[in-house]
DNA sequence: TATGAATGAGTCTTCATTCAT
DNA sequence: GATGAATGAAGACTCATTCAT
């Protein structure tokens, strides 16, 4: 009944005001998504949290879980990116490092990723609403597996690595990245002293525990 | 409306219906808690499930997360029960075989388990309470943890596992076992299809992926 | 979060509270229903001016329509009671008063019942409700226009009335009643200066306009 | 965002263009009128469908319901111009037929009109300032009962009915249309079925129903 | 002690209206 | 004059918690 002016883009010279506060918006929510669990977050704490009016949001976007997606979107996509810069190829360096290195970063990616992964899952709209766009871009899960499948082929081909089942490999790389993760995250452990154990997990994939 | 003896402990004659009701609202919440996600589970539901009126809850739980964490520390006491039942001594049978049954017992403990963590990282006053009763109790992580470092340990003083770093291994395991079941969760594979990758795990794991 | 004790129901000695309240929510909305449009009636309102809080209409009724059809299902079951009180039998009295008597008590239920009848007619969803509600319970058009062909018939049988078309005779009275009472609703005439009409049109029914 | 000609004007050469946007809103909103209940209408959906932005309906009307008062008006002057068409003069053709046409074109408007009057009496602010102002022009219920009241005038002079009283005899005739109109509305009934009955109405209105 | 009706803050969403551009 | 993004009050509905009985 009593509308006001705009508050949260005045003076944000230069940029398309509208597409600054739709910005604005799934910013926010990406921030807050980083404090808290999705489950958690209201339509009025990302409106309050962006310095604008409740409404706004509806003006953006369909309802509170497809800025929530956005969000997520775009908080995966960077994750991703970040682990997909600097992983070492095939034939370079030295294989053990090279593990080392995918393994820290499959970490890293994991406990970031984490919190909102699970808070995901206790929000089924969400979630379904999430892996279909996830699956509609080219950022499904392809490309946090498809990396490392592909380094371990290359090696393999390379004879730098022997003969291995190649999904049973992934998945202990993978696993032991995600139980690193989760220790993290749940446990509260720092992720400097977890990251000490992944040499040790890749000295044991690579000579494994038979018997001499 | 007169005070009366609560319904659902009528004829439950030899308990102490305190103690009896108090249970019951457990049981009833542990059962809720297998059909849904925590945060999904209302006090009133609890109290029609359970057959007693909705205040009664508050006379034996401070509040409703206190309900729910005793609810949940009793479902994750059962599995681990169900968990610890069967696992192979060192020395006994087939190493290969006893690995492969605890990397089925860990994946099945953990897909039985990972909805239930999930709900619970969405509710971090939830979480927060649940972790405290569990370091408090002796249920932590080393009733999933310690068997399997002391079977480990064991085949290794044995001579049937060779030299290998414990800790490592362990989370190679639990890791492996964790993804599967995220797999299963998460993806919506089912559990079957997913228990046949694990002994090709089992066996990367013996004989490593080094060359030669 | 701060329930504070019942207010409403204090005092109401001698009732099953329960009852009354529920019994108290339809009284108030009938009442609201006498003063505005069913689609200017909102819950708050309701509750306010029950003197209760804005929840409890959901512990009686699934959502505010149905409140609101038992509000408007009473209302008409009133209105009807009240129609059906001394109406004239076939064959007793003057005919001309019978049909006069019959035209005032069709004018008086239609210019109570017509702002509740346009008022559902915006809302789809009501109207479909109500009617659903209507046609369940022995309560529908047939009350209104059961009665009046029944006597048409009578007094035609007993010769008192000269042979007529029946949906034809019923459709003029009912509709010159409809029309004083939209004149009423609408127009704002007073009922007692429209009621001065119905002789004279019962007449002209009676003797028609042809010549000669 | 620099200030220009409203899109949907441009290249309407000659007109006002200020009058032009004006007339479109008009056109716009008596168009939804058509389509569902005035309640139902939202400013946005009018500018949307006119092609214009939200604001400019503010700077040719007070507000919302100005514009809906004009557009209701314009929609009940073409409803009653279309009514006026064809409307037999005293004298000419036969009374019966030109009876029947005029309760048959009472009908028709009533049915066309009835869903925006009932509309209409859900939004108080709205039916007020609807009826003020077609008191106010030359427009009101004189347009629908003079024409017929001047008939019915006219062919009583001229002998080719009986004598009668001319507001009952009105009111008999619009009500029975009117009843025919809310079985359409209300009921669902095909108004080629309900029109059948008009003839017998007529009949019962010339001969009575008085006996011998 | 058990009951369960009542509470009311809080949730998401809609939409008439304003005003800087 | 035209634009349309921003506003925020209001709407229906939920549910953990209290307390008179």
């Amino acid at each position: 009944m009593s509308p006001r002016r705009a508050r949260a883009t005045r003076g944000r010279a230069g940029d398309d005001p509208a597409v600054a506060l739709r910005q604005q918006l799934v910013d926010t929510a990406e921030r807050l998504l980083a404090e808290r669990q999705v489950g958690a977050i209201t339509t009025r704490e990302i409106a309050r949290a962006a310095g604008v009016s409740d409404g706004v949001l509806y003006n953006y976007f369909a309802d509170k879980y497809d800025l929530l997606v956005a969000a997520l979107l775009r908080r995966y996509a960077g994750e991703l990116a970040t682990f997909e810069r600097d992983l070492p190829a095939p034939g370079t360096g030295e294989v053990r490092a090279n593990l080392v290195s995918y393994a820290e970063a499959v970490h890293k990616l994991i406990a970031d990723t984490l919190p909102v992964v699970t808070g995901l899952m206790s929000e089924p709209t969400l979630l379904h609403r999430f892996m279909v766009e996830i699956h509609r871009e080219p950022m499904g899960h392809h490309r946090l597996i498809g990396p490392l499948a592909d380094y371990l082929t290359g090696e393999r081909r390379l004879g730098r690595l022997g003969d291995f089942p190649l999904d049973a490999t992934v998945t202990m790389i993978i696993g032991s990245a995600m139980m690193l993760g989760f220790a993290e995250v749940v446990g509260g452990v720092a992720r400097g002293e977890l990251a000490r154990g992944v040499p040790d997990i890749i000295d044991t994939l690579l000579a494994g525990i038979a018997p001499g």
